[in-house]
RNA sequence: GCGAUCGUAGUUCAACGGUUAGAACGUCGGGUUGUGGUUCCGAAAACGAGGGUUCGAUUCCCUUCGAUCGCCCCA
């Protein structure tokens, strides 16, 4: 057989040692963090009555198609054509493939339907801080309340995730807005359509451009200066009742403004209103909401979600009322590093055996495995290296316990079983040493 | 897609248009030390890749790959 050029050019030239250009390798103390973090996640959502769920990482490209932003299909996801000749694209949000599994089973779902998902995304997309090409997001969705409860419990939910890891209230910031009200706003200066899309989609950078850029640039869209300067003026609104009568009395407004209030009387003081706040795609119906780090360090949204009534309905069947969330692990890992609220987190390994002298290694496999059938996780150092070089590989690789056995042990049973992380040690029973170590993980 | 900055042992850094590109920490082996510490001895280990200029390139130039940050976009 023979090899062909493109295999033997690698295999001359070595493979490369880093992973994926946007992706990231988890190296068994990267994992843990993560898996930490996500448990955190899981217990939060789980405790408001969402249950897990997942779909393939591969869906067809239609199914992206149908929220209509062609562009951003093609541009930013990974798209191919398989063996059989369909456009897949590999998952670049979660939203479409739970919509369609609704939609599947719209009739035999018990409503409210709360599900959560924590899947890996990809986008093709260039790097910068807070955004990988693959990356994990918490997806929190609710189908079938059309009441303002579902958003109340949403941001319940998102205070909840930062409060988790004991974040304080200070260091995060929840700003809400409603599309409608933005709609409504724009159309009472007399922009709809086009005109008002561009805004939004200006409004959306404000933060990134000077005053007079963007003044230049909503002049150039509304080509009448009284407008510009009347939507500027309506951008400076910080309280729902600074909005002009005919604005704060549609529904949508009450419903913000009630939001706020109720959110602050349950102790979420961070919850505020920002007229600015678009978020990128057009198919918010209505309340749409971010979660931010107050430390500029961290200027990407921790998270973001809002109400889309109408996308189950896309999917050719009855629209469901939704409202949902999604949280990234890449920027959310940033501020908890920020803000210091990653602890030293453990692995898995409980014990390391480790062998005296070459006879006792079966009675180290011997006291391995009744350890193990009791539940403790043990790891065996067969290197036969010197004592002293097995001790220091497992204070390095961050195991809390090491249990030293040698013939004089095995034969009377009793082992010396030393802590790394206060320095003690003493002999035990294995039973005895089962219940130290089941009692060390609290 | 565009722009800026940057690529030297595992890591953090050094040097240099010209012999074997240095160090620290880390790693591995060994000695001392009762089992992490101390200390001593020894070893492995790098110019991201490909072109070009040059007598000679790790150094200068180009391309490419990668990293970081920003723009665009951000589901």
């Amino acid at each position: 057989m023979k090899k062909s050029a493109r295999i033997e050019s690698i295999m001359a030239n070595n493979v490369s040692l880093q992973p994926y250009k946007g992706a990231r390798d988890f190296y068994p103390e990267d994992k843990a963090l993560q898996k930490w973090m996500f448990g955190k996640w899981r217990r939060v959502v789980e405790l408001y009555g969402f249950v897990e769920m997942d779909a393939p990482i591969l869906e067809p490209t239609d199914l992206y198609l149908i929220k209509g932003n062609q562009e951003i299909i093609e541009e930013q996801t990974y798209t191919f054509t398989d063996r059989g000749d369909r456009s897949v694209t590999i998952r670049a949000e979660m939203t479409p493939s739970a919509s369609r599994m609704v939609a599947g089973k719209r009739q035999e779902l018990a409503y409210p339907v709360r599900w959560y998902s924590i899947p890996n995304l990809w986008r093709y997309e260039r790097m910068q801080k807070g955004r990988l090409r693959e990356f994990w997001q918490l997806n929190v969705e609710m189908y079938g309340i059309e009441s303002a409860a579902a958003e109340l419990e949403m941001i319940q939910i998102v205070d909840d995730l930062f409060q988790a890891f004991k974040a304080k209230r200070t260091s995060y910031v929840i700003k809400l807005n409603s599309r409608v009200l933005v709609n409504e706003m724009l159309k009472s200066v007399g922009l709809t359509g086009e005109s008002a899309l561009a805004v939004i989609r200006l409004i959306d950078r404000i933060k990134k451009l000077s005053a007079a850029d963007f003044a230049a640039q909503l002049d150039a869209i509304t080509q009448s200066k009284e407008t510009s300067k009347s939507i500027v003026k309506l951008l400076t609104v910080r309280e729902v009742s600074e909005l002009p009568d005919a604005l704060k009395s549609i529904e949508s407004a009450i419903k913000l403004d009630k939001l706020i209030s109720l959110s602050h009387s349950l102790g979420i003081r961070n919850v505020e209103f920002d007229i600015t706040l678009m978020r990128g795609f057009d198919y918010y119906t209505d309340i749409v909401f971010e979660a931010f780090d107050t430390d500029p360090e961290n200027s990407r949204a921790v998270l973001g979600g809002g109400r889309y009534d109408g996308l189950v309905g896309q999917m050719g069947v009855e629209p469901i009322p939704t409202i949902g969330f999604a949280a990234g692990d890449v920027v959310f890992a940033d501020f908890l590093r920020t803000h210091q609220l990653i602890p030293e987190i453990q692995l898995s390994v409980e014990v390391n055996v480790l062998i005296r002298e070459e006879e006792a290694a079966a009675a180290a496999q011997k006291a391995a495995s009744e350890l193990r059938e009791i539940g403790v996780n043990v790891a065996v150092d067969y290197s036969g290296r010197k004592i002293d070089k097995q001790l220091k590989a497992a204070v390095k690789s961050g195991v809390r316990y090491v249990l030293f056995v040698g013939s004089e042990e095995a034969v009377v049973e009793l082992y010396t079983l030393k802590d790394l992380k206060t320095g003690k040690e003493e002999k035990h029973s294995l039973a005895r040493i089962v219940s130290i170590v089941k009692d060390s993980r609290k």
